[in-house]
DNA sequence: AACTATATTTTGAATTATCAAAAGGATGTG
DNA sequence: CACATCCTTTTGATAATTCAAAATATAGTT
């Protein structure tokens, strides 16, 4: 049976595998995304790769199999679009979203779903500018730069804010830094490891190396 | 903690205690409600004993504490909202939305509840006319009775249709008896076990005790 | 009072998910 | 090569929820 504990993991699996795709996940990185101790994450890997869902290679880590990254997709699936659903019909605000999503993620139905993605006119990103993956799991793989990446003069527009930190969203929100919103880049300082990007007249914000890092962009100019 | 088992298990223990009130719930009881073996319901039981939840007499039954009876309600209330928001919002059929709402009064949050409450205008009944509790644990006791308890000639308005099955949810709704319908009671044959009521000129519809049983009225003529 | 049928509780075992702490393996430095 | 360090795996426990089957209590009936 597939638990929620389960779809935790795959989909944990699945977003650790992005950041450095080609190399096997390593246990230890596992276990401090799942924010549980190593050898829990051991027992569990061990019953995933008994179910057909991730190859395990002891002592060097793991992939998801082909069955294992479509559940992936299905759950984050779900995800996104019921966050698109939390901001769009009910009003929250999309510094609260993930964490509904989180436990909703294991409940609603494919129905409700379908439901929910109809009314929402099938959308192709969340509210922070993740893809939704289709019900059938093909997921948009866009080229995306951070703002730390782009040369000053460089005009462009968010696609994505990539983190779910409530308090982050809130500062990005509150500066203007949502997706879909254009901006140039004025000046970028390797010392001082800050960012200043423009976003309309008059209108500048400057970030540290962090922030900047989790603001991406489109590579093409906007 | 509260965990889903434990909210469903109160949940149930709320409604069977209405069934009749003022006895304790015996375990086999609520045993067969659940769908467990009485050694499960047992011990379970004292395990929401221990919780301060229920007042457990061994070998008579058990009753909801006040603390207990808050949580019902509670979670009767997140189900019937949600199973308004699911036919309201969703367009999903008024058969199918129980099970929907089985599974999803343990995920939604009080914030994302308190927003569907408000999307639909705080409704007062779900789908089935039941009554929904409100955000503080009150809620509406009407007088209502079955079709069977009727004489011939009373005209009414149907409050509430008190079953769940999907497939009796079908039946009802394409002979038009549905909350809110008026009829009037034609003729009852107590030894044919059979109503036969009339919704409008020239349309009416016999059932049987059993299904009478289920199609619940306001006692004053509507 | 004895017997029988029914309801309830106890016992023993399984499953899922977790932690703490001990044990084992891999790797790089001197 | 030997050792220290850092991972990773193993082991032993615990909590929650369930079932099957045995044991026990209650109530109803001769
Ligand atoms: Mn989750
Ligand atoms: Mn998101
Ligand atoms: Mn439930
Ligand atoms: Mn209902």
């Amino acid at each position: 049976m597939i638990t929620s504990t389960i779809e935790n993991y795959i989909k944990q699996i699945y977003l650790q595998q992005q950041e450095n795709k080609s190399k096997l996940l390593p246990m230890g990185r596992l276990a401090a995304a799942m924010h549980v101790v190593p050898g829990t994450a051991t027992a569990m890997v061990k019953t995933l790769a008994d179910s057909g869902l991730v190859e395990y290679e002891p002592r060097s880590g793991i992939r998801l199999t082909h069955g294992g990254e479509q559940l992936a997709l299905h759950v984050l699936r779900r995800h996104r679009v019921l966050e698109s659903f939390l901001v769009e019909v009910l009003g929250l605000d999309w510094s609260e979203v993930h964490e509904e999503a989180e436990t909703l993620e294991h409940a609603v139905s494919d129905k409700v779903l379908e439901r929910m993605d109809l009314l929402l006119n099938r959308p192709q990103f969340d509210p922070h500018g993740d893809p939704i993956p289709t019900a059938k799991g093909q997921i948009k793989k866009i080229r995306l730069v951070p703002l730390t990446d782009l040369k000053p003069g460089h005009a462009t527009i968010i696609a994505r804010v990539a983190d779910q930190d409530p308090a982050f969203l809130q500062f990005a929100e509150k500066n203007g830094l949502l997706p879909g919103v254009a901006l140039t880049l004025i000046e970028r300082d390797e010392q001082a490891d800050s960012v200043q990007v423009r976003l309309q007249e008059k209108i500048t914000v400057t970030l540290g190396g962090k922030a900047a890092e989790k603001i991406l962009v489109r590579m093409a100019t906007g």
